[in-house]
RNA sequence: CGGGGCGUGGCGCAGCCUGGUAGCGCACCUGCCUUGGGAGCAGGGGGUCGGCCGUUCAAAUCGGCUCGCCCCGACCA
């Protein structure tokens, strides 16, 4: 009997965290493995997400200025030539066609895996002026990295992300820029997605191949280890030069535009997943879930069943009314609790139930996703369900971060001793995030992460500047740093 | 690319050691009956055991080769 009952379930999250991860994704429906290596097929549910989360964070992007362009997936191999760290960091995991139409190609293509080269081979074209400046565009597009180890949205074959790529006239205002972006990137992960966050510079080892800053926003995951989840990066004018884009300034004098270009992708649909699923399946912060709203009619006899279908659609008139994505259960025979574990499983935010003894009292009972069992459950009355819905929604949302927030602090600790914090980081799985002081030597990192596996995740921005020293070396740290295992 | 594990109906597995008509649970179809936390009964459909070669009267089972997938590590959004 008890076996019968596993199979129903997910493997624990306690008891295997990757294992659970890939389950709750097949399960819940976001995804499915593909016949092409460590490529990954989105299910409805899975790219309803993604359309949510896209369209809010498009909205955002386009507020700043940037509007949207399509440039080609396929780059003239040469073009990867022209940036002499960007070859280096991509070369070896890029898809090249080497036939095409029947014929061997006289020049190779390459599938992009990022598309600086071929941007901004156009605007050396587009840009003549400083009153061609800024110029500020965005692509949402799939990228191709010939990964040796995949992991379904972490690390993918083949992912959906946008990449914008600016060029602006001063290199204060491209820095500007890129943390401007980093700014969207912050708000939009933590108010839509709910995901708590720490951010800064990245180190050198850390950097973008072709990049003179790279910042990022970093989410610790349950499991103790960081996950990147968004990049925006101050090129300077390394590509401007490799790619010849010049402008005449105010003064009559040729000048090369300093760039940034910034991206999130589909990696983060594994963050959502990890940073709010539980053992009975996923839970969606409301913002991005396709189904806010489910409502389970429940009835013993014909005629009951039409009395309480009645209400039910009802409810979800007003609802649908009230701007929520509501979705009303009719399926017939299945129970009320097979339909309650498998919203669940789906991750929905709040579930209404309405049977018999509801409608006769005039309420229904609302369960809330982000608190498990009887305490997530409450009664309001039929006319008020639309209203008591938004609200609880708007607090399921807030929840979710606050619970994501309080398992990410406890898994942060500031370490002043080498040795602790190499107890932290042994073993498999993560280690949390590491709050140390760092002097910035690329030597002293090294260190840290061939013998903790712990990599640099992030300097946090405007630092206190209270002097250290240095966890490794022990010379004066102007700087704390946020080191962790990642993915 | 190194280490480990696994390939048997859609999914999860047993059978393999000790060759001899391919089985179980879930899912699916039909009917009855059911619905407040993963219902029950009855009937039914579906695989030739990743692929190739070999041993044998006979291979899911023994041997060799090969392909694929998953997990762990190094490399990376």
């Amino acid at each position: 009997m008890a076996e019968k009952i596993d199979e129903k379930k997910v493997t624990p999250r306690s008891q295997d965290f990757a294992a659970w991860y890939n389950d709750l994704i097949i399960r819940a429906e976001l995804a499915d493995y593909s016949p092409v290596r460590g490529c990954i097929v989105f299910r409805p549910d899975g790219f309803a997400i993604w359309e949510h989360l896209r369209d809010e964070l498009d909205r955002r992007i386009k507020k700043t200025g940037a509007r949207n362009a399509y440039f080609p997936l396929f780059i003239p191999q040469s073009f990867l030539q022209k940036e002499a760290q960007h070859v280096e960091g991509f070369a070896p995991e890029v898809a090249v066609v080497t036939h095409g139409g029947g014929k061997e190609l006289e020049e190779p293509l390459i599938v992009r895996p990022t598309s600086e080269t071929i941007i901004n081979h156009m605007f050396a074209q587009w840009i003549h002026s400083h009153r061609d400046l800024p110029l500020m565009v965005n692509q949402w597009c799939n990228v191709v990295r010939w990964e040796l180890r995949t992991r379904p949205f972490l690390r993918t074959s083949e992912f959906l992300w946008q990449e914008g790529h600016t060029a602006h006239a001063t290199r204060e205002e491209a820095e500007r820029e890129t943390l401007t972006m980093l700014e969207v990137y912050r708000g939009f992960v933590e108010d839509y997605l709910a995901i708590p966050l720490v951010y800064g510079r990245k180190s050198a080892a850390e950097r973008f191949p072709g990049a003179e800053e790279t910042y990022t926003i970093e989410g610790l995951m349950p499991d103790g280890r960081a996950l990147q989840c968004g990049t925006s990066h101050y090129l300077g004018q390394n590509f401007a030069k490799a790619f010849e884009i010049r402008f005449l300034d105010e003064t009559n004098q040729l000048q090369h535009p300093h760039q940034t270009s910034w991206g999130v992708s589909t990696r983060l649909l594994g963050a959502i997943v990890m940073a709010h699923g539980d053992d009975q399946g996923l839970r969606l912060p409301p913002a991005v879930a396709s189904t806010q709203v489910v409502i389970v009619p429940i009835w013993r006899k014909a005629e009951e069943g039409e009395n309480v279908l009645v209400a039910a659609r009802s409810i979800r008139h007003s609802l649908e009314q009230a701007g929520v994505r509501v979705r009303l259960d009719e399926r017939e025979g299945l129970t009320p609790g097979f339909k309650f574990n498998d919203w669940e499983m789906r991750g929905v935010p709040l579930r209404i139930e309405i049977g018999p003894r509801d409608v006769a009292a005039g309420e229904v009972v609302m369960a809330r996703r982000d608190i498990a069992g009887p305490p997530g459950k409450s009664k309001a009355p039929i006319a008020q369900a639309a209203e008591r819905s938004t609200a609880v929604l708007a607090e399921i949302q807030k929840n979710l971060y606050q619970q994501a927030k309080a398992v990410a602090d406890q898994n942060t600790r500031r370490f002043d001793d080498y040795g602790k914090l190499s107890a932290q980081m042994q073993g498999e799985g993560g280690g949390g995030l590491a709050d140390i002081h760092w002097c910035g030597n690329p030597e002293c990192e090294t260190k840290i992460r061939e013998e903790t596996r712990a990599t640099c995740r992030a300097i946090p921005l405007n630092q206190d500047g209270a002097p250290g020293k240095c966890i490794v070396c022990g010379e004066s740290a102007k700087e704390r740093a946020f080191f962790a295992k990642a993915y």
